[in-house]
DNA sequence: CCCCTGCATGGATTA
DNA sequence: AATCCATGCAGGGGG
């Protein structure tokens, strides 16, 4: 029995002098141990040999002849920690024994040191050898037991692809682009040595590849750790190769992008996994999506490895106050220390700004599996400012085996072509700044964050040892593209803003403009072009089938002039003029001048703007005014429909109406929808039908306390809005008096400036939807009023004037186009009074009180 | 009553 | 069909 000093840093008496109950001398020179003191579970370096031949990676067991793989992570298990140490092989029954090898024969003695090394050592700290060298020896034994864990840990083989991975990596980079000739012939002389040397240089390729085995291990480790750590970083410069990520074929590119490698600056490209064991498990969704500028400038100039390890998009969960963070189970159990408690173990991550956290991971017994969460996150994510559909990503940085937690806002994944701005004081932002904006694309990356705060702390403290070089090229597998570049949706993006999305519950305006630009996307879809659609006919309605899918079209703003002639204007790619092109044109995604086939004056860049930078300014602004109102209206709709049925339900409000959103949540599970036949939403409500009006309980009380609340929360709102409503009448009369003073142009939108939309249909229904939205007074009403939707869409086809005099509205038309004779403004002013007059029409008709 | 913890559920996704 | 995982919720503890 050894006593050493508690390294493992998250023990508050981290100086005392512990015991190592299970020390496990690792190849490495580290140990696996558990602390007594804190009762942590901790390794450090583990490295893996025995199981990786030189030629293929992985080794057989020489009883059964079955791969036994190290570190992998596979459906089935052949290997099981025994809980007395050692690894049992279930393919041939044979149990390995513990090793006693004194440090000097480390290198000769094999741990069961797999990629996933410190599954042992975490959790068991059980010695352990494998069955070859069970073999060897000639002998099995079993320890005896000293864990109370008596849970078998499984290791996992059949995943003999791992190794070639491995060996794939390193034929396919380009070795002549990233790896110093001095480097090159380091590896070539660790390759041309002796056994010894082969076998460091396969530890070193476990190293690079391994996923966990350097977790959390500390400065201050031991000196003979430290050698040893040096002594295996200078084969991982050696072997630099190694870390380099593949580089995929350039097919796989855009087309455009293969080779132009000065224009395009950065694309985000989803990482395979370094590690390979790991690659033919993780989801792509999971893969980071670093950027090679990123890596290289978070590596800097120091010799640190940075290994992008996995990246998840926050749910509503993840993100919200309970503080956990739902992790990927199998990058859980590939890149975190594996666990064989619940209760898990506390675990050191630092995150952008270079602070350190502690979070707990752990997991619940799940359906016969696992499920993973980091607890304790709420602190750290409110510091990152993160929210749902934003991005956590977490990389490992060696030799350290540092845990980095960084982030990207979900505004830099989807507004990439927006003018977006970032808060200044956001480490993200400021880390960006120290990339350069190399990607011209809007980021706000915590990988940025990560690099200004490793710059941080190696500007204190930190010794790096070895450097990490991915190739320069791009080498992108998933590329998310800028929307309005792409012809097509990168698969993840739509995997990720598909049904996935649907579980998260936006909050905040990035992630509202998110959603909402997913909407506009969806506008913008065109059918395939050269692709002649089927018809088939669904319930009488006709539908176009196309076999390919849509591709984008470009945007485009349309307006209806007083004359009631409607317009098409887009802006030129090339020269950013606004031409005005026919009603029913199509837009290709890219279009120029020399595409305005149907004006032939403005055919050409050189032509003249038909607009005045006047008019256009104020065309523009008011479109972009129409889209925030759109953007806030559609969050106000979705709360209100929301609150509706909430409050519906305890009073017993009928308040599936036509008209209201037939597909809102139900009062059970927000996610749900009416019709939804689950557990819960099939039980009557708390307080409705199972107890009577005049019930105290406490159920009924706090219903009934509720309501209250949120009536009086209502009024209150009422009042705000309509003192907003002036608020605004009074705002645009002012603007729309001081543009009548500047030129203008007889352009009237009829009801709105639409975004997007491509035809008429998409007006009427765009109209539709903000009849529905702006009624402030609706939510006031017992029973707000019976419209269908297609009375929506007519009330919402009628000339404006047409439906303001229905509703009593001529004086303000008229006014309106005295103050206003470019009538932009006035237009939608006119639609959203006409609106609120509806309402409130609506609301005395209904609500005569 | 609020908050935390641990588990259960079921939609989404993958095999 | 199996698995993952986002989220709901019951139960317990503490203020």
């Amino acid at each position: 029995m050894e006593s050493r000093v508690c390294m493992n840093g998250l023990c508050a008496n981290s100086s005392n002098s512990v015991e190592w109950k299970k020390g496990w001398p690792l190849r490495s020179g580290g140990f696996a141990t558990l602390c007594d003191d804190c009762g942590t579970a901790y390794e450090q370096l583990i490295f893996c040999e025995t199981f990786h031949s030189e030629e293929t990676g992985w080794r057989e067991c020489t009883s059964c002849k079955k791969r036994l793989h190290c570190g992998c992570i596979a459906s089935s298990s052949l290997l099981e920690l025994l809980d007395t140490g050692g690894v049992h092989c279930r393919g041939c029954s044979k149990s390995s024994k513990l090793p006693s090898t004194p440090l000097e024969e480390k290198h000769k003695a094999c741990g069961l040191s797999t990629d996933n090394g410190i599954d042992q050592n975490f959790d068991k700290m059980a010695p352990a050898q494998s069955d070859d060298n069970a073999q060897k020896d000639g002998q099995e034994h079993v320890p005896p037991s000293q864990n109370d864990d008596t849970t078998p840990r499984k290791l996992e083989e059949d995943f003999a692809g791992s190794g070639e991975i491995g060996f794939k990596l390193f034929s396919s980079f380009n070795q002549s682009s990233v790896v110093p000739p001095k480097d090159q012939d380091t590896l070539r002389d660790s390759k041309s040595d002796g056994s010894e040397h082969k076998s460091l240089v396969q530890t070193n390729l476990s190293i690079s590849l391994s996923a966990s085995s350097n977790l959390n291990t500390l400065p201050g480790a031991i000196a003979e750790e430290r050698q040893l750590s040096a002594s295996i970083s200078s084969f991982q410069q050696g072997c630099r190769p190694r870390h380099v990520l593949p580089r995929l074929p350039n097919s796989i590119l855009p087309a455009g992008l293969e080779t132009n490698s000065s224009t395009i600056t950065q694309l985000r490209v989803a990482r395979p996994p370094v590690e390979g064991r790991v690659k033919n498990q993780l989801l792509p969704r999971y893969w980071p999506r670093i950027t090679d500028q990123e890596l290289q400038q978070i590596s800097g100039d120091s010799n640190s490895t940075i290994i992008p390890l996995f990246e998840k998009v926050l749910s509503a969960s993840d993100a919200g106050r309970i503080g956990r963070l739902v992790l990927p189970k199998a990058c859980a159990e590939a890149y975190f220390p594996p666990i064989s408690q619940p209760e898990g173990l506390p675990l050191r991550i630092q995150d952008v700004k270079g602070k350190e956290w502690i979070f707990q991971f752990r997991f619940w017994p799940n359906n016969n599996s696992r499920m993973y969460v980091l607890e304790g996150v709420t602190p750290c994510i409110q510091s990152m400012q993160l929210q749902a559909g934003d991005t956590v990503t977490f990389s490992r940085m060696d030799p350290e085996g540092k845990l980095l937690m960084g982030f990207r806002k979900a505004s830099s994944t989807l507004s990439v072509q927006k003018d977006s701005h970032y808060s200044m004081n956001s480490g993200a932002f400021q880390g960006e700044q120290l990339l350069g904006n190399a990607e011209n694309l809007p980021m706000m990356s915590g990988y940025s964050g990560l690099l200004q705060s490793l710059k941080e702390t190696r500007a204190s403290s930190m010794t790096l040892l070895s450097k990490h070089v991915y190739p320069g090229n791009i080498s992108p597998h998933i590329i998310e593209k800028n929307v309005s570049q792409s012809m097509g949706l990168p698969e993840r993006k739509r995997r990720n803003i598909g049904p996935k999305s649907k579980r998260l519950l936006i909050d905040g305006q990035d992630s509202l403009e998110l959603r909402l630009s997913w909407e506009e996307v969806q506008e913008m879809l065109r059918p395939p072009p050269r692709v002649e659609p089927s018809t088939i006919m669904v319930e009488d309605h006709e539908f176009e089938e196309f076999e390919e899918p849509p591709v984008f079209g470009k945007r485009s703003i349309f307006i209806v002039r007083l004359s009631g002639e409607q317009e098409q204007w887009t802006q030129c790619d090339s020269c950013f003029k606004w031409r005005k092109v026919p009603i029913d044109f199509l837009l290709p995604h890219k279009w120029t001048c020399q595409d305005n086939v149907t004006d032939q004056m403005r055919s050409s860049c050189s032509a003249p703007d038909e607009l005045s930078s006047r008019e256009l300014e104020i065309l523009l602004r008011m479109n972009k005014d129409f889209t925030k109102r759109r953007v806030q209206t559609s969050l106000k709709q979705e709360s209100q429909d929301l609150e509706t049925l909430t409050n519906a339900a305890p009073v017993g409000v009928e308040t599936n109406e036509p008209g209201s959103s037939s597909v809102g949540p139900t009062t059970k599970h927000p996610r749900h929808r009416p019709g939804c036949s689950c557990i819960v939403c099939i039980q009557p409500p708390s307080g409705k039908g199972k107890h009577k009006p005049t019930c105290v309980c406490n159920v009924c009380m706090t219903v009934k306390r509720r309501f209250k609340t949120l009536m009086m929360r209502k009024k209150k709102r009422q009042s705000e809005r309509e003192a907003e409503i002036a608020q605004k009448n009074h705002q645009f009369a002012s603007a729309a008096k001081e543009e009548a003073e500047v030129d203008s142009i007889p352009l009237r939108l009829e009801s709105e400036i639409l975004l997007h939309g491509q035809s008429q249909e998409n007006a009427e229904i765009l109209k539709g939807e903000l009849d529905l939205n702006c009624c402030p007074g609706r939510e006031n009403h017992a029973a707000p009023p019976r419209v269908s939707m297609m009375s929506l869409l007519q009330e919402a086809s009628l000339p404006l004037e047409t439906y303001l005099r229905q509703n009593g509205l001529t004086s303000l038309v008229s006014e309106q186009q005295v103050a206003s004779p470019l009538g932009l403004s006035a237009g939608i002013q006119e639609h959203e009074e006409g609106s609120n007059e509806f309402s409130e029409k609506d609301q005395r008709e209904n609500d005569p009180s």
